[in-house]
RNA sequence: GCUCUCGUGGCUUAAUUGGAUAAAGCAGGGCCCUUCUAAGGCCAAGAUUGGAGGUUCGAGUCCUCCCGAGAGCACCA
């Protein structure tokens, strides 16, 4: 990429210029290489005579001419010019020509990598028994982009959908069932029924505490197999299982594996606890046993109950070794909100006594929570909004649209109703993915069903529009012409080579709001192109269509790695 | 109480990790379809980046204090 050679570039003036005694001897700091903001600024700028100023001793419009001075303009790059201590890099029109070409003939390989590194993401995590919920949204949604990225990028990728299967939970869910429902029917209970058996657990428990207590022997029973609590344990994850099988088919979402906190029990788990204890890093407490961080840094976390029964913390520990063993990552992403930040602070430097992970990353993507204004939707008290209902309503908002639509296609009923589908589920997961992760969604309909402006429909509808005008012309060899481009040409091809970077970056943030920006920044440079200049009729006819198709190229790789598919029409 | 996160036009968000004149969308105002999809485009208006200090060539971004919102803090996960 030109990035780094700008960079390795700049290095090399330095260095040149250390021997030849301009400068005097220094480690040189990393070359940062940016986008100006303003186009007059150039294609690329370095900021490192002004980081240097200090160490050389000369103010930073000497240092950034003496750098300007030793290196050369190349092909890609035709001018590099001093201006108030950055250095500016331009782009020559020749480079840009030639990206247009390596789009049009990579096509959806263009951006891509190779590596030979492996993640595994463990996302979406929905919990059994309870209805899809809007909170698992966001990490099912982050979790799946970010395994398109690392994948495009060329790393092996493993996700895993940590489902909420076990714990004290079932417990509850046992005795409620156990009270009000006949055998017979436990096996016919549905998801929303489960619901319901839950939010009166916790209401009924308000008034008798014991219940508490009663739902907690459940569980231990559970663990230990007990023939009965197992039976109702798994009616309830059939039910569950096959609601976010449906819910995944409509959001386009598919997950490698889905070994939920069940999957690690007995065995392993005694010799983690054996482990832990033996290397002096759990102790007894009040009959429990927890893990004490030195110093207090952390508070201490649980991994066994005073009744011996297992703790989510020491189910996160059995299945971080099994990922180590299985798959030897190295990554481990958590897509898991950022309530939990404690909890994997604490596994994390667990994990690090242990002495199991050594150059292995450990990433918690803590995204924020969806929320009402003031505080936060809570299962056990009722106050959630199924994601089944937002998607229905994005769905017919959609259809909407499309039957009052200005433009003059023409459409059956049934692709009506395909593409409402596409688009409303594309209205909902851009929301969600282009604003960054960290922050907490405050929950209203009007946001998160938004179709116009920067959308999911927006970036879709540029697609079509490239796909159908492309069509329509039927060329063959497509080539820029480098004469003759005016503006909104320029403007194209100045942003539309950004694309691997973009990539790279949302991959080693793990932002794949950065490829939101990108694509709707690149679509609006197409959507003034597209109003200004005729494509079909033009004597540039050629080099317009190259930029036509390689726009809708790259909208497309970018729609894709967010996961959200594209209609023929709309 | 302790710890962490966040605060950017009326609303919802961006800002390349400390860079150049803070960028979009929505809402409201004005314009553009006998021309390739108007779910589009253009123009105008809208900001003391919660407040006060500090660090430096440079701060929305880093530090300190204050204000406001949210989250977490042992037998839920």
């Amino acid at each position: 990429m030109v990035k780094e050679n700008i960079a390795k570039l700049v290095e090399k003036a330095i260095k040149t210029l250390q021997k030849e005694k301009v400068f005097p001897e220094f480690v040189i700091p990393e070359v940062l290489v940016e986008h100006p903001d303003k186009q007059n600024n150039g294609d690329y700028s370095v900021n490192i005579a002004l980081k240097l100023a200090k160490t050389v001793k000369k103010n930073p419009q000497e240092i950034a001419e003496a750098i300007c001075a030793k290196i050369k303009p190349s092909k890609a790059v035709e001018k590099i010019e001093a201006v108030s201590g950055f250095i500016n890099f331009y782009l020559s029109m020749e480079f840009f020509q030639q990206e247009i070409s390596v789009i049009l003939r990579q096509k959806d390989k263009y951006g891509s990598q190779q590596s030979k590194k492996t993640v595994v993401i463990d996302y979406s995590a929905p919990n059994i028994a309870k209805p899809f919920g809007i909170g698992h949204l966001r990490s099912t949604i982050i979790g799946q982009a970010l395994y398109n990225i690392y994948q495009f990028l060329g790393w092996k990728c493993i996700g895993d959908n940590h489902l909420g299967d076990w714990g004290t939970q079932f417990g509850k869910l046992i005795y409620q069932i156990k009270k009000k429902i006949k055998p017979k029917d436990w096996k016919k209970l549905s998801i929303n029924e489960l619901e319901k058996l839950y939010v009166e657990f916790h209401k009924e428990a308000e008034t008798y505490p014991e219940m508490e207590e009663e739902a907690r022997s459940y569980f231990k029973k559970l663990e230990k197999g007990d023939k009965e609590a197992k039976t109702i344990w798994q009616a309830c994850v059939d039910t569950s299982l096959k609601e976010f099988d449906r819910i995944y088919k409509m959001l386009g979402i598919k997950i490698d594996y889905a070994l939920g906190e069940s999957f690690y029990g007995g065995e392993p788990m005694q010799k983690i606890v054996a482990e832990l204890a033996k290397k002096k890093i759990s102790a007894k407490s009040q009959g429990a046993i927890v893990i004490k961080y030195a110093n207090d840094e952390l508070p201490p976390a649980m991994i066994l109950k005073s009744d011996k029964a297992t703790t989510y913390f020491l189910r996160d520990l059995a299945t971080i070794k099994y990922r180590l063993k299985t798959w030897r990552p190295d990554i481990f992403v958590y897509e898991i909100g950022a309530d939990q930040y404690l909890h994997l602070k604490q596994l994390f430097s667990a994990v690090k006594s242990l002495g199991w992970v050594k150059k292995q990353k450990l990433v918690h993507v803590a995204h924020g929570m969806i929320r009402w204004e003031h505080g936060k939707f809570s299962t056990r008290k009722g106050q959630t909004i199924h994601l089944e209902e937002v998607l229905q309503e994005a769905i017919s908002r959609a259809m909407k649209i499309i039957e009052s639509a200005k433009a003059n296609i023409v459409l059956s009923e049934k692709e009506k109703k395909e593409i409402s589908e596409i688009v409303g589920i594309g209205a909902i997961k851009y929301n969600d993915l282009s604003q960054h992760h960290s922050r907490d969604i405050i929950f209203s309909w009007e946001k998160i069903l938004s179709m116009d402006g920067n959308s999911g429909p927006y970036l879709q509808y540029t697609v079509v529009r490239c796909q159908s005008v492309a069509k329509k012309a039927k060329a063959k060899k497509l080539e820029v012409n480098l004469t003759g481009l005016n503006e909104a040409e320029k403007n194209i091809l100045k942003t539309i080579y950004k694309f691997p970077e973009i990539i790279q970056l949302a991959a080693d943030n793990f932002s794949p709001n950065l490829i939101c920006n990108f694509a709707h920044d690149l679509a609006q440079k197409y959507n003034l192109f597209y109003n200004q200049c005729p494509i079909l009729s033009s004597e540039n006819k050629e080099t317009r269509l190259a930029l036509n198709a390689a726009v809708g190229q790259v909208l497309k790789s970018c729609l894709k790695l967010l996961g959200i598919s594209i209609p023929k029409k709309m």
